[in-house]
DNA sequence: AATGTGACATACC
DNA sequence: TGGTATGCCACAT
């Protein structure tokens, strides 16, 4: 209540401990926050991070599918895919290949 | 101020 | 098996 940002600061805190060559799910960082179904403001939460002075990482945040469906609002549509085949990710038609491998779960690993 | 929309997820039909 | 409906919260108009 201190600010309504409160929910954006925490999510963008948690984007940025994802580990290089790691991904995560909106609905995975929501539940880590205690709001599995806010899973909705994760994902507006990185498209506010345009605002943040830092860089947030949301080329490591997918869908639960696993797939880029937010590469449209990075600053170019290929930048997400750039950007993680740069840290050793490989995506097929906007799917991140071994997901579930390459899963990184906060509520497990920052546990 | 109120309504609508959205980078999702889960449940139900 | 897939489309529809609802929940959640903040932002845009």
């Amino acid at each position: 209540m201190d600010s309504k940002k409160d929910f954006f600061k925490d999510v963008f805190e948690v984007v940025r401990l994802i580990p290089k060559g790691r991904v995560t799910s909106y609905g995975a960082i929501a539940k880590y926050l205690g709001s599995a179904k806010s899973s909705r403001v994760v994902g507006y939460a990185m498209n506010a991070s345009h605002s943040e002075k830092k860089h947030v990482p949301a080329h490591r945040v997918v869908n639960r599918n696993g797939m880029l469906t937010g590469k449209h609002h990075f600053q170019s549509p290929t930048a997400m895919e750039e950007a993680l085949l740069i840290e050793g990710i490989l995506v097929k038609k906007d799917v991140v290949i071994d997901f579930k491998k390459l899963f990184w779960d906060p509520a497990k690993e920052l546990l």
